[in-house]
DNA sequence: GCCCTATATATCAACCCGATATAGGATGGG
DNA sequence: CCCATCCTATATCGGGTTGATATATAGGGC
């Protein structure tokens, strides 16, 4: 499942430039995968090289002149195979947690700082995703799968926001001044690294 | 934040191998940060080079030379440096997420098969945390920093596992039997496809 | 003896990300 | 009325990551 995929999904609701598609990208699946034009515009090149998606440069009204992508036949089935085939992947890439991981070397103002500023990003996606659901528009109420995404990440942002505010606190118990003696361990006394799954 | 600042991290805990690496971040990362060998091995040498650790090659008593690596006072200066640097962003890249979003033209079978993979993909990832947890290698009960992780990641699991038990029904209701009219749509009544922010 | 697993390092093509360049039209404040 | 700024729209590039693969040895199970 990569990018291309992506992109044959989102024709599959209705043709679109890749300009469009990064901004569906960003509206419907911001929670759950990201697409930047780096991505997008190698992609829906190479589709249409395979015919898997079709395009017609539509000279803009507004702006420069357009690329409008359309999902072919054999688009469409090459992207049903695809959702039979791709494994259901889920993986998370967080600075935010590798920093929380290391409280214990960052100094206290900068570890509120970096938990406010997380707790802002969740209310914000929270908004997005509301403002994605309010939009139904002309009255076409979303397809199920897209409701089921939005509460799944409502569920997880919310869960994730409800354990922070409760156990923000353990964080800075205690050892805040972090034992600064500044690393004049002898190469022969440091014990090497234990992972969870012993040999 | 790359692979080169999540050994250094990693080897705050103690001299390593780049295989014990691996295995270090698979058992505590494993929910918020992933690292292959490809980005592993490449990263060691360069920070080798740049001598933010140290290397001495030890002779294998149990299968080929290893080399461990130790992390000299300018790795650990640039690491802190890098913790109060980083932007804590937070992604997640969910190929579970798209199935979910065309579950529409998703066999019946296939989305239970593909729901059931997740859930018990969700209790893995829960066994993993919770083995993590119960391993305070000789009392050292892990840093409050890892606590919270691990409880970060329990929480957004289980909030995961929660909402797909009691929302999956949702996915099958009435539509089971895909709109299959085999896309004859001519191509002038295509809107295009509009997303949530709207121009 | 043979197979499988674990230890351990290393590389490579394909792909993705973020930043940047370009450029015309709309918007709006001073 | 003009300039700054934003929005639309496409495109590319370097650096980094992914996932698969190759190599080699030791030990356990059957």
């Amino acid at each position: 499942m990569d990018v291309k995929d992506l992109c044959l999904g989102a024709l599959t609701y209705g043709d679109a430039t890749g300009y469009d598609l990064k901004k569906f990208f960003e509206s419907t699946f911001s929670h759950c995968f990201l697409a930047g034009y780096g991505s997008i515009y190698p992609a829906l090149a190479e589709l249409t090289e395979e015919k898997l998606v079709s395009a017609r440069t539509v000279p803009g009204q507004a702006g420069p002149s357009k690329k409008l992508y359309h999902l072919t036949d054999a688009g469409r089935k090459a992207f049903l195979a695809q959702l039979e085939a791709t494994e259901p992947q889920h993986k998370v890439k967080s600075e935010f947690l590798v920093l929380m991981h290391f409280a214990h070397l960052l100094p206290t103002a900068r570890l509120d700082a970096v938990l406010d500023q997380h707790l802002k990003e969740i209310e914000h996606k929270l908004a997005m995703i509301d403002a994605y659901e309010s939009s139904d528009q002309a009255g076409k109420p979303a397809s199920s799968g897209a409701r089921f995404t939005c509460g799944f990440g409502k569920a997880v942002l919310t869960a994730a926001q409800d354990y922070i505010q409760a156990q923000r606190h353990v964080l800075k118990k205690g050892d805040t001044r972090v034992n600064n003696r500044s690393t004049k361990i002898t190469r022969s006394r440091v014990k090497p690294l234990q992972a969870a799954s012993r040999n």
